[in-house]
DNA sequence: TCTTTGTTTTAGCTTAGGCTAAAAAAATTA
DNA sequence: TAATTTTTTTAGCCTAAGCTAAAACAAAGA
C-alpha cells in the first residue's frame, strides 16, 4: 500500500507519541499534525483501513508492525537527509528540520540506501538522535541523561538534546554548546539551579536549568 | 505566489512545449502532464490567475515572464539532482529522471544553491543538457547536431541526447556510446542508412538512423 | 459554402484532506 | 452520584485536482 505524505506524518506522529507518552490521543495527533481533532479522526479511519494502525472510537491510536516499520522508515530517511543538509551542504543543525520534512517524503528504499552509503552509513543526525539502520533497527543511545541530572565536579560530553528547535539550538550556538564537546560541571546555584560548566582546554559557561534539562550529556571518567 | 507540485509541472510542460514547438496545445499539454483536456483547460485559468500564464479559450498557452521564470529554476532544480543521483549516489543515467521529477518540488532557492555549489556548479546534467544558472540564464549547447547529420570520415564527440527515456538510454549503454566519447563517422550504408562509428582508440559500433537522430554531437578536426 | 472532423470548453461528478459546529462520550469535580 | 468540563466523533461543507460526457468552436474537405 503507498502512502501519501500526509499519511506519512500521521504515522510519524502516533510513532512519536508512542514512544514519548505511551498513548497517542486524538488531542496530541492533532497538534502535532497541525490539523484538528476531526481531521485526525477521519485519517485514523483511514489509515485502519490500510493496515497501519489499531484504532477504536475514543480509545487513540496504536500501530501495526506494518505501520511502526513504515515510520521507522521515515525517520531513518528524515534523519539522514538532515546529516547530508549538514555535512554536505554545510546547513546549520537549526535549519534542516523543515527541509528534511520535505525530503523524506521523496523515493524508496533504493534512494535512502544509496544516500546512507554515500554519506558513510551515519549513527547519529545532527541533533545527536540515532538513525534507524535498513532493517529498522533503532540502536539505543546508551547511557544518555539529561544534563541536568549531573552532580557538581562530574565531567561529561554532550551528546544530544531534546528539544531540537530552531529557537532552542540557536542559543545553544550563543552559548558556544555543540555535540562532542566535553565539560566539567563546576558547580550548581542554589538560586535559579543554573549550572557553572567548564568546557576542557575552554572557558566556563553559565547554564540555566531549562537549557541543562533539554540537553543529554554522557558521564565520562576523567 | 506559491506554487503547488501540479501547478509546478504545468508550467514546466508549457515551457518546454513552446521552446520545441514555439506553441502549447490543449492536447500536448494534457499528454505530457498525464491528464485529459479538460482538466489543463482548469488549470490553466489558474495559473492565468495567478499571472504565470497568457491565455484565451482555444489559443494555447504561453507563459508570462514570471512563469518562464519559475520554468527555468524547475529545469535547473532538475538537472542538478539528476547531478548529484550519478555523481554522488552512483545511479545509472537511465534511473535518475523520475526521482528528479519529485525532488525538484522540494525547497527554494537556498537549497538548490547550496547544491550547485556542492556538486561543484556543473555545467551541464548527465544526459548532457545544460544546467541555468542561479540567475536563470540557459547556457545554449554550441555547435551541437544529431549524428545523422554527420559527413563521412568525420570525428566528433558524444555531447548529448534528444530521447532521454530509459529505454533509448539503456540501448546506448548496451551499444557502449557515452557522453564525452570521440569518434570518426567510417561509413554510411545506404540501404537502411545505419552507419559505423569507432571509437577512437576502441571498437567499432554499428548505429542505427534511429539511434543517430537521438545522439547530439560537436564535430571536431583531429 | 456546407459539412465533417477534431479540438477545446462546459457542466457536473469524484477523491483526498482539510474545516466548523453540534452531538456524544469520557473524565473530572463537587 | 450528579454535574460540569474536556475530549472525541458526527454531520455537513470547502478546495485542489482530477475525471467523463456533452456542447461549442475551429479547421479542413467536398
Amino acid at each position: 500500500m503507498l502512502l501519501s505524505p500526509s499519511q506519512e506524518n500521521y504515522l510519524k506522529a502516533i510513532y512519536k507519541l508512542q514512544e514519548d507518552d505511551g498513548i497517542a490521543t486524538n488531542q496530541a495527533l492533532a497538534a502535532m499534525v497541525e490539523a484538528t481533532p476531526a481531521s485526525v479522526t477521519n485519517m485514523l479511519r483511514k489509515l485502519t483501513d490500510t493496515g497501519y494502525v489499531e484504532y477504536e472510537a475514543y480509545q487513540g491510536a496504536t500501530l501495526t508492525s506494518a505501520g511502526r516499520n513504515q515510520a521507522v522508515a521515515l525517520v531513518r530517511k528524515h534523519r539522514l537527509w538532515e546529516v547530508f543538509l549538514v555535512d554536505k551542504l554545510q546547513y546549520d543543525w537549526d535549519a534542516v528540520h523543515a527541509l528534511a520534512e520535505e525530503l523524506e517524503h521523496i523515493g524508496g528504499d533504493e534512494l535512502i540506501n544509496r544516500l546512507d552509503a554515500f554519506l558513510g552509513h551515519p549513527g547519529f543526525d545532527p541533533h545527536g538522535d540515532p538513525i534507524p539502520n535498513a532493517k529498522g533497527v533503532v540502536r539505543v543511545r546508551q547511557h544518555a541523561i539529561a544534563a541536568s541530572e549531573a552532580s557538581v565536579g562530574g565531567t561529561f560530553v554532550v551528546c544530544g538534546v531534546k528539544d531540537s528547535s530552531s529557537l532552542f539550538l540557536q542559543h545553544l550556538d550563543k552559548l558556544n554548546i555543540a555535540l562532542g564537546k566535553a565539560y566539567t560541571l563546576k558547580e550548581c546555584l542554589e538560586f535559579d539551579r543554573s549550572a557553572v560548566w567548564t568546557e576542557h582546554g575552554g572557558a566556563c559557561t553559565n547554564v540555566s536549568n531549562e537549557v541543562a534539562k533539554n540537553v543529554l550529556i554522557q558521564l565520562t571518567d576523567a
